[in-house]
DNA sequence: CGCGCATATGCGCCTATGCGCATAGGCAAC
DNA sequence: GTTGCCTATGCGCATAGGCGCATATGCGCG
């Protein structure tokens, strides 16, 4: 990347910023675990493969996609790793994904 | 899961729904061909092409994913077949749609 | 250091998805 | 009916992505 990519940095780039979200959340795994972090704030994997059914390595890759696509950010604290949603999201991607929050607990409580 | 499994029939379907939108979306050229039709209102495929650069079978078959997952309806007016953004919408997914229209416009904005 | 818990990753498998090409189908005008 | 425009679809190919298994890596503890 060039200096006078710059524009194209905030317009294509940001596009497939988008295009990796979207594509992050349209998995019902990696989905489901937004939701919790989204309601538990943080947590580890250990905690997400029980709540969510999964094998270990799976639940690490899914881990890693949205963590790639800027939507969680992770610490170590000693042996295990807590996620959490990414706080410094931007504004945009951050109305996107209360929007899919909130669908997503729309349907949820209308069952409930 | 038994004694709220009757919950998931909702619940479930509800979120399969929103991975399959999230899904469509999830891919540049028909995340690009809603902007338009959000812009333009009403489109026909032969209008698309040129706008979106792909090639005929392309783009008929983006807007068929469109349309399965329940972002466009279509109609007939001679040759041509119309597409728009489905009037109705679920409200949350509507939410969503239009929280991921306006990221795209905020970054196509700050270029032009 | 050796051990065990927690996490990440290489590998192969299988399905899903995007693509172009060619062709079929629908519709209007002649 | 024939022709021409517009749209949909069958086919094969290439790639991406999800999966489990096995293994490697990181970390704390004794």
């Amino acid at each position: 990347m060039t200096a006078h990519d710059a524009l194209k940095t905030d317009d294509a780039a940001r596009g497939e910023l988008l295009v990796r979200v979207l594509a992050a959340l349209a998995e019902p795994t990696r989905l489901e675990a937004m939701r919790l972090l989204s309601r538990r704030g943080e947590m580890c994997a250990c905690e997400l493969i029980p709540a969510l059914e999964v094998t270990q390595s799976r639940m690490s890759r899914h881990l890693q996609t949205l963590k790639q696509a800027g939507l969680v950010t992770d610490r170590r604290d000693a042996q295990r790793v807590l996620y959490r949603i990414n706080p410094a999201l931007a504004g945009e991607i951050r109305d996107v994904l209360d929007a899919v929050m909130a669908a997503r607990n729309g349907a949820a409580r209308r069952v409930a």
